[in-house]
DNA sequence: CGAAAATTTGACGACTCTCAAGTCGAGTGG
DNA sequence: CCACTCGACTTGAGAGTCGTCAAATTTTCG
């Protein structure tokens, strides 16, 4: 099914794994996942949404916006993830009690909550809807890996020419991607905060992406004329988003 | 029942999860767990175990020794998380074809292989052990946001400091940490990579903390003086291992 | 328009890297 | 036993990256 579609029948739930894992889904399971949620709410920009170390009884998915995972330092919040529609922002919790972090919003969002009730349900009445939230968990895991590698390795303009390649992609995947780049509301602060770096010094490496002509950062608008350069440039492999490349997600396990 | 007990019965599987999860398991799923192993390997220091883009049709558990996962930069490793006897290493590759990372130990190592077929028959017959399996995956996800915080925000010293704090509980909670410190066969090398620094500055860190008097790293040895001052200097907070504060894991989860 | 938020720039100091050299300890062969 | 070797560790000097503080400019929005 095209995205359009696959929106028009499952308006909340439609781009969960779009592009991914999502086909390996009967036409019921995906019916039984857009009836998950029992309630949905609006926010506004820069909201908390979770507070980290709160009891947790429902997760969150992502509907439309963005979400932001992180955690309070003394001054400075530092960033975790950053969640696109069709995420479960919060999946985890349902295993964990509380949750380690803050869910924040960045611009206005629209969620869905799912009890963890109907959760429960689903494991035990739908294995395979089942493992496939397991396997969103460890994509999650997945891209926390290469965010370490990241951080580790490049210097702050390469990052964010790193987190620029990696939205692109995963926006990409749910329909939310043009040619030349994509819509968010990140600030320039909530880069920073993404790369461990100050503000003052992610506006510099924002220009050094500018002056080398890999990407441009206006008015909640990544542009790109170059994305292969810009790609190369953040050392960018797309493989550990389990897209539809060599690492494809591993049908095994859902053979049951 | 005590470590030793648990592991005179479970000489393999006996520290899975000791302290933490491992109490929800009943004797016959912990004799099932004991029994996955298909395979006993013995490795030497430096080597590697299992190659990054690898198909795999079989999961690591950690039994004696110390492991690395990372990724092979240019010129330099990169290391994504360590790991102690109990881990279940690569238990994500289940789900996902390949691994997206590289397996290496550092120092003489005991595994024990778990093939996916098995596992695949636990999820189907013991969906309570499946799902302690699931939580598993999750704690290191834990263990990775934390990583991510310590690297944006932490200077070298602070972070050397964390993963001595960190490996100090980890190893405490599987009966392998002492009064005042624990054995690892941790290189100056490794601790850089870990920290995203070079040798010659992992090394300048030691040495702070060593004035300081918070820790020593000598001989394949960390020993503090003072762990309190350690963990504050570190700003380690150990609520992401979920061991028994606060963040305790949810029985809901396994209340099925 | 006016206020608040976001972005941009400069100067200086702190943290970290690179390159180079030197020390220490465990094992090896004479 | 001693000289040798190798890996791990240690130290110094200079350069590059990044943080801090301060101020100016632009954009957003009531």
């Amino acid at each position: 099914m095209t995205l359009e579609q696959e929106l028009a029948e499952f308006p909340l739930t439609g781009r969960f794994l779009y592009g991914r894992l999502r086909d390996s889904l009967s036409h019921e399971d995906r019916r039984l996942l857009e009836n998950l949620p029992e309630e949905i709410a609006n926010y506004q920009k820069d909201t908390r949404v979770v507070q980290a170390g709160s009891a947790c009884s429902r997760s969150t998915l992502l509907v439309e916006g963005f979400i932001i995972r992180g955690l309070d330092g003394t001054g400075n919040r530092s960033a975790l993830s950053v969640h696109v529609p069709g995420d479960f922002v919060d999946l985890h919790c349902f295993a964990l009690k509380r949750l380690d972090h803050n869910v924040d919003t960045i611009g206005p969002v629209k969620l869905a909550y799912v009890p963890h009730e109907k959760l429960r349900e689903v494991l035990r009445d739908r294995p395979h809807l089942g493992r496939l939230l397991w396997s969103s968990t460890l994509l999650d895991a997945a891209m926390h890996r290469q965010w370490i590698m990241k951080l580790e390795q490049l210097t702050t303009p390469r990052r964010i020419a790193h987190i620029f390649a990696e939205l692109w992609r995963r926006l990409e995947m749910v329909g939310l991607a043009d040619e030349d780049g994509f819509q968010t509301p990140l600030t320039q602060v909530d880069l920073a905060e993404m790369c461990g770096a100050t503000p003052v010094h992610a506006n510099r490496a924002l220009r050094e992406l500018r002056e080398r002509e890999l990407a441009t950062f206006r008015k909640g608008r990544v542009s790109s004329p170059d994305r292969a350069g810009l790609e190369q440039y953040a050392d960018f492999a797309p493989d550990y988003l389990y897209g539809e490349g060599e690492l494809a997600v591993k049908s095994e396990l859902f053979a049951l």
